[in-house]
DNA sequence: CTATGCTGACTGATGAGTCAGTCTAGAGCA
DNA sequence: TGCTCTAGACTGACTCATCAGTCAGCATAG
């Protein structure tokens, strides 16, 4: 970051015209033309970012305001305007942080998918070592629907408008998931050698798994089902283990 | 439609200032200012659409090339010009027939819903009636593979752009799910109430069923994973019903 | 003839990205 | 301690490209 400004494929300096524009709502003398530059009015004075640990403070400080504003609005929607108001910065100091909305937007969706995969490893990690080998399998859904409850709009940017941004065609797949789902491909591996899950290809099954994570997450993050997310989390983990057929000992439903 | 245009909040047309621009690429003498507005040229003549018949043909035909092109690039990225070229029809054209953007995509989505669900109850109603309750899940979920496989560009749209046009707020929940969610309900309920499936609440039961299928559906449009519709269905069918543990018959893989 | 399907140049609005200019934290110095 | 000086953080008015939507005019089926 801070890096000096790329001055690319920017007109000479003596060809800009300059307009004449007065500050001020709606008044000013506009019939009075080519008057010299007026004066800039800054309005208040943000507190500067010196050393590294501030500069990295305002750059969290622009990603959270990206967060919320991407997650309500929407990538294509959402304008760095936007950003720059919800991060009380000005519209230039986004620029100086990141060179484009696209790179925003990227190192927004790395930040939140790091986030996850830490969040569900550590409780991964964590989990003592029962003998039972769903148990993994439930911490580790457990931990995610947790993670996602805590934070709405990562969930939207996550498994909403992870897609829209479609690096021209699809080389990244289905977004951000992939990550994700390689995390949980190592968790199916090893309970499909155990004998612990049906023989079925790993991909798919970690795919699905996903899949209905996050949709259920995305859903949740819009209305309210009425659930916490552990009950959730038994939910989804005892139908993809058990599946939809009923059981000698029912979950408790309401 | 053929509607007459509504002039909403249109200048006087004496207001209009028109500039002159020469027709032909990088010709004319842009020096010869205000000369008189020049011929239009039509390039090639369009069959005209004048009966009811042929006024809906040419709506389908702008339709399929709006789900083209909107599966390719994405609401927000696509273009009316894109539509337009892509159906082989003149810019304003298009506004002949779908009021503004926003319509035309609603009246995609509409059309593709309709298509989905048309095709999955036809499916459920030449379903034999055997004694297995799940016969018909089995049936519906294969003919909406099927349906999927056939028609890439529509699962795009309907798993991928549904929740991008958020009508502001998330007032439609999330985005096209809802009616087919509810197909599914009308499938579980019974099947609940006849013990064939456990006791969580049904909405969000179906609601899984959608979002599994519906994000492997997208997967699978974009993605190769080298099974046909039928094979993928079984797989969704076997998890959802019995789970991803062992079964004595185990379904074949690979 | 003429109603109306159709055309495409034009307009206005919007928004990403630029940059000349402003200002201050903190280094260097006395 | 107080002063100056400057790198570089910060500002926001401006530019320019893009695109949804308009409309005056063209052309043809009936």
């Amino acid at each position: 970051m801070a890096r000096p400004r790329a001055t690319v494929g920017s007109l000479n300096n003596e060809d800009r015209k300059r307009s004449v524009v007065v500050a001020g709502i709606g008044v000013g003398k506009m019939g009075v033309a080519s008057a010299g530059p007026q004066k800039r009015q800054r309005s208040t004075a943000m507190q500067r970012a010196m050393n590294d640990e501030s500069k990295a403070q305002r750059r969290t400080q622009l990603l959270q305001a990206a967060k919320d504003v991407f997650a309500e609005k929407g990538y294509h929607t959402a304008t760095m305007a936007d950003v720059a108001r919800s991060a009380q910065v000005s519209y230039g100091s986004v620029y100086w942080y990141f060179d484009s909305k696209d790179e925003l937007f990227r190192a927004l969706m790395s930040d939140c998918e790091m986030a996850l995969r830490d969040h569900v490893g550590t409780a991964l990690q964590t989990t003592p070592d029962t003998g039972d080998p769903a148990a993994p399998f439930r911490a580790a859904v457990q931990a995610a629907f947790e993670f996602f409850e805590a934070d709405p709009p990562l969930v939207k940017l996550l498994f909403r408008d992870a897609q829209t941004l479609g690096r021209g065609i699809e080389t990244h797949l289905v977004g951000i998931y992939e990550g994700f789902i390689s995390d949980i491909e190592r968790i199916v591996v090893p309970a499909q050698a155990a004998g612990a899950v049906i023989d079925a290809p790993p991909r798919m099954v970690a795919f699905s798994i996903a899949a209905l994570v996050g949709q259920i997450a995305l859903r949740r993050s819009i209305t309210d089902d009425g659930f916490n997310a552990r009950e959730v989390a038994d939910f989804v983990v005892d139908m993809l283990l058990s599946g939809l057929r009923p059981r000698r000992e029912p979950v408790a439903w309401g």
